[in-house]
RNA sequence: GCGAGCUUAGCUCAGUGGUAGAGCGGCAGAUUUACAUUCUGUUGGUCGGGGGUUCAAAUCCCUCAGCUCGCACCA
């Protein structure tokens, strides 16, 4: 190792131990295990996506969570696979096919183009399983699934099946939300409310009964008009209501329409009188419902406007239609005004144009399970991380709506119907078809992708391993599919298997760009994580992201941040460089009847405190607090605490002194990669194999199956032992610091050896003082109990006794001086704080116990300080 | 309109009742034999405003403001 590059090179070690893993099928699950399950399912990423950041934290999440429970001694099932993601996928295909060869999907028809999307998939679905090797997941690829895999799609038949049999699914004429570029339903799920700027356009329709009267009536559509079959009006509205039975002229198409009263108009908005267009609108077609109106639809299917609209209007798109019927009823003299109006506009999530609203046959689901659902995250029996989340799942599962679950795509599970083809109304509903087929025609319709996606937790394992691995543990997921995903896995779960899906539900926060913005692949804020592997390794994009990823907050990206991944990782391998130059190490240590220095005892009570830290922040799904612990105890305690002072022994001419901190070392490295591993795989792994530390515990050789170290390593020595070492390493650290503090303020280079003299203080500090020496870069500490500065010499109060900086020649005595009075005003200052606080009788008096004695001690030792600065301060010759 | 979250050092963020923290940046110094992907020192905050509860508030409550995000939605 010691031949290697001073600097850790992530690429070669990252592949060779993901390639052994695999090779020693590290990440195989075994149903027939002995030891306690624990599983997660993967959130299936759409077949042909790319890996961004999300997906990063994401599964890095997972991969910890796995990675631990390994450790933990679990067999441990990580479940991977894809989705099909219909429009997307789609979409994707029917545009490159209308680029390179200037055809339709249906041109080439449903096989043929189904065809071309396997063969897109093939070529790309890989892609993104590849990219979460690199990332070093232990998923279980053996088992990797496809929600068109053939037992998949048989299942999401099933459960279709079932769901009619119960007559929960059924078909019905409705408004849905239409998208005119994919042309298909959509969700309400999958439409996105957003802001336009537009225009209110005040118009007016002359009265039939009486003419040369007008309605004015205000409208943000007015290209939808030709629709309108009824003006309605507030029935308790004192303008109009007397209007109510009589008709207004639509102006074109002429026609005579109704004026109706109905609750729903609001006559604050507008003028009081709203357009009634049954076929594009969802309230008005709820009006036309209850006053039994015509329902006129003038749109084809891809929102330009149809020979009902009139021909002028006939084939011109929405919005060329609004701008036409606006002119036109300008020329008509019918146009009173046109006011700036901001509405909201619903627009399809994935083709990102206005839906429109549609009358049309559709397939819904009433959803099951709906009361038990909502008890279970109610009552914690599938519990939310954090716990907010749980309202708006609480939210959306009370005010649910029947669920529109086809689509009219053709890269999907088709629906298992088939109509008779001498009676439409005459349906098979089954997962074959009938036994006579050139009687039937099956329903053309596929499925919602998520009405497969919502089975993944089961519909993925077979009986054998859903026997040991279901209900899964943990959901790694983002709180953007609560509706979509995680509120409807629960309903399946309970639905389909009597049991809920999963215990507990991690949401991560949403990556956001330094400006807070979402990244997404438009505004080309999202860096590729590739490239970023690629420069900084696996390793250090996990604990990188890892480490500023609170709970359940959004995060800001920062190439930064990766970079103190990757320097984290530099760190811990030339430590493991520096303690390899000082002989091989032991697989094992035993701590029992070691000669133990301060600050050994010091640095073992730290990783105990560092496991029982570590520990709990998992126990609360703390990541990056976890990874946080781990980098200050490693960087601050173990590196440039420990080793430094560590150093004494290890260049001693005492060899039992050297092999006892050798020994710590590895004790501590042995521990702390074990702690590691979860976050840093690859190179804690390869530093393991380095040390030839041992891990057959769980039955396997590698770190990943060693055992998760025990909060009690050092119960084999007593804790006063440890408490006096601590104690010790915790006056020299903070004696240190002054020290060197003192020797920067009198512009003392840091690799210039100084000579200093300390009055001792506590009774040990002889046997400290090489170190301490050592620490401080100085060429002699001169212990003098009775020594006396002279006037002007800089020093300072430490822990171990007053220190003194002895200079030869210039020394400012009233910048000392002034130093020494900063000092003491800031100690002035403290005191000051804590006696109020002690005088205070109700602090006393209420205050427990151990918070007023803690208090007490603190005065004592700001007095005690404050008695000895102005002993200083006095003879610098105040 | 309803709901949620956020507001702490120049920046990104930890910190949920008991002496305000980290990283980065800035400044100063150092190639001290593991590491310049480094080391040492240092600068920097009346914890968004106001009010309250408490012996004690960044932390709990109320209120206001700003910024995000859901849900609903008046044409």
């Amino acid at each position: 190792m010691s031949e290697i590059s001073k600097a850790y090179e992530p690429q070669a070690v990252e592949e060779k131990w993901y390639a052994r893993w695999l090779e020693d099928r590290c990440f195989a699950a075994d149903p027939a295990s002995p030891k306690p399950a624990y599983s997660i399912v993967i959130p299936p990423p759409n077949v042909t996506g790319m890996l961004t950041l999300g997906h990063v934290l994401n599964n890095t999440i997972q991969d910890i969570l796995a990675r631990r429970a390994r450790m933990l001694g679990r067999e441990v099932l990580w479940l991977p696979g894809t989705d099909h993601a219909g429009i997307a996928t789609q979409t994707v295909v029917e545009r490159k096919l209308r680029k390179e060869e200037g055809k339709t999907r249906r041109d080439l028809g449903r096989e043929a183009f189904l065809e071309r999307v396997l063969e897109w998939k093939e070529k790309h679905g890989g892609i993104i399983i590849a990219q979460l090797k690199k990332l070093g997941c232990t998923c279980d690829w053996a088992r990797e699934r496809f929600t068109m895999d053939a037992d998949y799609s048989r299942q999401v038949q099933e459960v279709f099946v079932k769901l009619y049999n119960k007559g929960l699914i059924y078909r019905g004429k409705r408004m849905v939300n239409w998208c005119p570029v994919s042309l298909t339903a959509l969700s309400d799920e999958e439409v996105i409310m957003k802001p336009q700027n537009g225009s209110l356009y005040h118009m007016k329709y002359e009265l039939v009964e009486h003419p040369g009267q007008f309605l004015e009536i205000a409208t943000t559509r007015p290209e939808t008009l030709m629709g309108d079959t009824a003006v309605a009006v507030h029935p308790h509205d004192e303008r109009y209501k007397h209007l109510i039975g009589s008709h207004v002229w639509r102006p074109f198409p002429k026609a005579a329409i109704p004026i109706i009263g109905d609750e729903h108009i609001d006559p604050t908005f507008g003028t009081g009188v709203l357009k009634v267009t049954p076929a594009h609108d969802k309230a008005d077609f709820e009006i036309g419902q209850r006053h039994g109106l015509e329902v006129i639809d003038v749109f084809h299917p891809n929102a330009t406007l149809n020979e009902l609209a009139g021909p002028e209007f006939a084939g011109m798109d929405r919005f060329a239609a609004r701008k036409a019927a606006v002119e036109k009823l300008r020329e008509m003299g019918l146009m009173v005004r046109e006011e700036p109006y901001q509405n909201n506009v619903g627009y399809s999530e994935r083709a990102d144009v206005p839906i429109e609203p549609r009358l049309s046959e559709q397939w819904f689901l009433k959803y099951p399970q709906v009361d038990k659902s909502l008890e279970a995250v109610n009552s914690g029996i599938v519990k939310f991380r954090p716990e907010r989340w749980a309202h708006v799942y609480d939210h959306w599962m009370q005010n649910i709506q029947d669920w529109c679950i086809s689509r009219q795509l053709w890269w999907g599970h088709r629906i298992p119907v088939w109509y008779r083809n001498d009676n439409p109304a005459c349906v098979h509903v089954d997962t074959t078809a009938p036994a006579d087929p050139e009687n039937w025609t099956q329903e053309e319709d596929v499925l919602d992708t998520w009405f497969s996606s919502w089975l993944w937790p089961f519909a993925t394992m077979d009986a054998e391993t859903r026997a040991k691995f279901y209900p899964t543990a943990d959901l790694v997921t983002g709180p953007d599919i609560i509706f979509f995903w995680v509120a409807r896995m629960i309903m399946a779960g309970y639905e389909f298997t009597g049991q809920e899906p999963f215990a507990n539900v991690f949401f991560t926060g949403l990556i956001r760009d330094m400006s807070g913005r979402k990244m997404s692949k438009s505004l080309g804020n999202s860096p590729d994580p590739l490239d970023l592997i690629a420069k900084y390794g696996a390793d250090g994009i996990r604990f990188g992201l890892l480490r500023i990823a609170p709970q359940g907050q959004d995060i800001r990206f920062d190439e930064k941040q990766v970079e103190e991944g990757r320097n984290f990782a530099n760190k811990l391998w030339n430590a493991a460089r520096f303690r390899q130059m000082h002989g091989p190490s032991a697989p094992e240590v035993n701590l029992e009847g070691l000669p133990l220095s301060s600050y050994s005892l010091d640095i073992l009570s730290k990783l105990q405190a560092l496991i029982v830290n570590v520990n709990a922040a998992y126990d609360e799904y703390r990541f990056n607090e976890v990874a946080q612990s781990l980098y200050d105890f490693f960087w601050s305690e173990y590196c440039d605490n420990y080793v430094e002072a560590a150093k004494t022994e290890i260049f001693s001419e005492d060899p039992s002194a050297k092999a006892s901190a050798l020994a710590v070392m590895d004790f501590v490295l042995s521990h702390f990669l074990r702690l590691l591993q979860p976050f840093m795989p690859h190179l804690a792994a390869e530093l393991w194999a380095t040390f030839g530390f041992q891990a057959p515990q769980h039955g396997r050789e590698h770190l990943m199956y060693a055992a998760w170290p025990n909060a009690d390593l050092l119960a084999g020595i007593a804790p006063q032992r440890l408490a006096s070492g601590s104690e010790r390493a915790a006056s020299v650290y903070q004696a240190v610091r002054l020290a060197r503090n003192l020797r920067a303020e009198v512009r003392i280079p840091s690799n210039k050896k100084a000579r200093f003299h300390l009055k001792p203080q506590p009774e040990w500090v002889a046997q400290e003082s090489e170190t301490f020496a050592r620490l401080i870069n100085a060429e002699s500490v001169g212990l003098q109990p009775d020594y006396e500065p002279a006037r002007g010499e800089p020093g300072v109060l430490t822990p171990l006794g007053e220190l003194y900086l002895p200079l030869e020649g210039l020394v400012d005595a009233s910048a000392e001086l002034e130093r020494i009075k900063k000092e003491i005003a800031k100690v002035e200052a403290e005191l000051v704080t804590v006696r109020k606080k002690l005088s205070n009788s109700n602090f006393v008096q209420n205050a427990p116990a151990a918070v007023v004695d803690e208090h007490r001690k603190r005065e004592i030792d700001w007095s005690e300080k404050l008695a000895q600065l102005q002993k200083m301060e006095q003879t610098l010759g105040a």
